[in-house]
DNA sequence: ATAGTTTAAGAAAACGTTTTCTGGTGTACT
DNA sequence: AGTACACCAGAAAACGTTTTCTTAAACTAT
């Protein structure tokens, strides 16, 4: 009993016909097939309850309907948001989604690249992926062109060094914006809370940063940049760091939002008033910002209609449309609430 | 240039013998080879980079190496968690997540099986699913078994009316527990805000709460109860419709942390004191549970952990053990923190 | 009536593996 | 010397589709 598997066969001696018949009704293919015929066949599918089988189809066609997607952590809302979008998109068009938790580990990272050439995934999207290590850039890079070669359709979220079509998030923009508008409260006196090291993201957003206080003739106060991980408790060592300072700092920039979230949390803590003694803002818009005391400034990225786009984009890909525009870049939004005291 | 994959027989042309020998190696099967001819086997698959073509593989043993799940939401931090954890167990196995997001549409529900079926999946978690709609239980019933007479393996989170593992997740307990807290005490007037009536959780969650009140002989105050839909927004809204009884009421229990968050920030905002003016607690111990004003006290469901677990027990089933035990139920856990002011 | 075209259908090869079957060589035991 | 058996290796079939190639019948146009 364990093998009983309705096949092609089943439903071509059941309609009177010939496999080759059978295939041709499924993929209306444009080989004629009498409507008599058609009919019978339809009708034996459905008698049977017959699907065709994936893995089957795809060794003839190298197609495995599989779209991978590499997120640093699947837990953090901003990469649950990207793979929302996209599975919501692709989902229509009878693709799955595969997706690799790497928590930011290169070894997974690697490893997941070789489970979607393996598997022979149709696409991939890199949503977040560990670049600045020099090793880890030559293997990787290799890795991606073979992907390519295999015709697998490749995409980026962050800039890569390998040659992949990139979506551009405005990673330094939105710092950039942010701490612009810090300063347009009439804030002078800011300190940063920077991303790790490693994470391309991160170091856009200190690029945007520092590039929006030299747009005003500002000088970089070092002592003033505090190295964090993107993380709320990470925010919370922050503030404790910060707190010497304290007293000179009238705002701190957050690298994004769950920094800003633990940040305010330690002063809060600490007996000190946000916004009235010290303002805070982040980037992100986590569905949470708009919940703290106080509800939390910020800059929107919207990865979720980006999810939805790429999406978009790797099906036409995948579909063969030859005019196929990349993905847009995704235009990012200032949330104005109330963490941030107007000094004006 | 397109078709230029290395497949097993290259490997056998560059050894100097044949696929089959080449297969076995592979799969170190228990047939015998040289070992000067696995050696140049395995030269040849290094020189060439060669990795099988799962799909091909795939075909034969009729196993995808694929692992559905079936979530209503992932940017719920709960299922998020879930899924974080089974992936994480399953990809030391080599076998990948295929993930399923519903928004707990029966559609999509049934869509997602269809696809499951089609790609073969070697199994499925049903981590969230929607229960309590007459219709819906036949035909996924059907579909259920169908997918058991395939082979797959299944396991279900929340109770199931289909015959399939089950995971008890103690959502029962979880309220009882809480509840059986706050009267511990010294609450007496407790309002009740639940989860969406379809949901088997809710449901579930609903009885504890009442199991809890019930045995200390206190009846349940149906004007006390609220209805809402596991979500902040939810959670806001049955605060203010609490306004008009809040006076009489000492405590609230919220069906889910989300619930509780939304319900502190709108009675936070409303001028009501938590805990001084009326105590607040929720169950699921989201990561944003410890850094609400007041850090809300809950119940911890270790969902992460219980991820793992389904992983252990799918990689258990699937390579065919014989004596496995059915996946643990999780123990749930009280975490003390802010949010209940003590009468006694 | 004959050649050409359209319509319809199936047989067989192919996709890249694994598995079954067959066979050949050497070693050990009567 | 002959039989058994372990060891090693390859040919060929199989998995369930799609695609190419072939054939046949039925029209159409001369």
């Amino acid at each position: 009993m364990e093998k009983s598997e309705i096949t092609i066969k089943d439903v071509a001696k059941l309609a009177g016909c010939s496999p080759t018949t059978v295939s041709r009704v499924i993929n209306n293919s444009d080989h004629p097939v009498s409507s008599k015929t058609k009919a019978l066949v339809k009708e034996a599918i459905k008698e049977l309850n017959f699907r065709p089988n994936r893995i089957a189809q795809g060794l003839k066609s190298d197609k495995s309907h599989i779209i991978g997607v590499i997120v640093h952590d699947i837990c953090d809302s901003y990469f649950a948001q990207m793979v929302k979008g996209i599975e919501e998109f692709i989902s229509d068009y009878d693709y799955i989604i595969n997706i690799y938790n790497t928590n930011r580990g290169i070894e997974k990272e690697l490893h997941s690249v070789n489970m979607l050439k393996v598997n022979r995934a149709d696409a991939v999207v890199f949503a977040g992926s560990t670049l600045l290590d020099e090793e880890y850039r030559k293997i990787m890079g290799e890795y991606v062109q073979n992907l390519k070669k295999q015709g697998t359709v490749i995409v980026g979220v962050t800039p890569h060094p390998f040659e992949i079509v990139n979506i551009e998030l405005g990673n330094e923009l939105a710092a950039q914006t942010i701490t612009d508008y810090v300063l347009n409260k009439g804030h002078r006196k800011i300190a940063y809370v920077a991303g790790p090291k490693i994470l391309n993201t991160s170091q856009q957003r200190s690029e945007g940063f520092k590039k929006a206080l030299k747009c005003r003739g500002i000088e970089v106060d070092n002592r003033l940049i505090i190295r964090s991980d993107f993380s709320f408790e990470g925010g919370r060592k922050a503030a404790l760091e910060l707190l010497d300072n304290i007293d000179e700092v009238t705002a701190v920039v957050a690298a994004n939002d769950a920094t800003a979230l633990g940040l305010m949390w330690e002063l809060n803590n600490q007996g000190i008033k946000v916004p009235q003694d010290v303002s805070v803002v982040g980037v992100d818009d986590l569905p949470e910002a708009k919940y703290s005391y106080p509800p939390l400034t910020t800059i929107s990225l919207p990865v979720y209609k980006l999810g939805k786009q790429i999406g978009e984009y790797l099906i036409n890909k995948l579909h063969g449309n030859k005019i196929v525009d990349d993905p847009a870049n995704v235009q990012i939004s200032l949330i104005e609430r109330g963490s941030v005291r107007d000094l004006l």
